[in-house]
DNA sequence: CAGAATCCTTAACGATACTG
DNA sequence: CAGTATCGTTAAGGATTCTG
């Protein structure tokens, strides 16, 4: 079941490496508000650059997360939406957010005291 | 919400890359069976190096999920559990891995799609 | 047994400049 | 507007060697 080589496995692999990455999550929350150009993403998510922006909705078009709608005028319009798959990712996404920030504040206290104990060995 | 100053949001957001990161889900999963050491952990992770496990388990340790108990013998002995915390981070995991292990059929359809897309794009 | 220290390679990412 | 292409820096991670 954790053996590397096995398909699932890679797939859930990637998936997780996704959701850890720096964008997934807040392209993926912002398109649950309904779809977003390109430019409005950067906007909403003013801390991305434009081509860690592309390569995050490129991955998610692959995956069949999101989907990409070009209508051909000009200037260009591209519109990105989140598909049924990508909106059922959501909810266990929700999950492990609510989760971190139901418990931020026993986190900072755990590495509050392990960062003491650390400094208090070193000056030993 | 998003604004990455923000010290919650920098908490999520290094969870979330935790979550991401290739070994701290294959641990957090091995030690949900319960207590283990060191060279166990190893065991049942074959493919984990030895810098790796160790840079993990520190992290994990940091954050409160993963207790650590040294026996003072020769040789050493040192137990790694879950925390409460730790254990509580499970529910959110599983409810992750439960999604891409249903879902790992479309996905794997949709880069298939994608992937033929553009090949015929770029033989055009 | 349980690690710390070091070296090295690769991959992620940001910044910038350019394009249909 | 919505990208692509290129460059340079940083960080992640593996392999190896050494130690209490």
């Amino acid at each position: 079941m954790r053996d590397p080589t096995n398909p699932v496995c890679r797939t859930i692999s990637t998936l997780l490496s996704r959701i850890g990455d720096k964008w997934t999550v807040l392209v993926v929350q912002t398109l649950g508000q309904g779809s977003h150009r390109f430019n409005e993403l950067r906007r909403e998510i003013p801390s991305v650059s434009q081509r860690m922006l592309t390569l995050t909705l490129r991955n998610l078009e692959r995956d069949g997360l999101v989907s990409r709608t070009v209508t051909p005028s000009i200037p260009p319009r591209v519109d990105y939406e989140l598909t049924e798959l990508g909106k059922s990712l959501q909810k266990p996404i929700c999950g492990l957010v609510t989760w971190a920030m139901d418990n931020v504040g026993s986190i900072h206290a755990a590495q509050a005291r392990f960062d003491a104990a650390q400094d208090k060995a070193v000056a030993a």
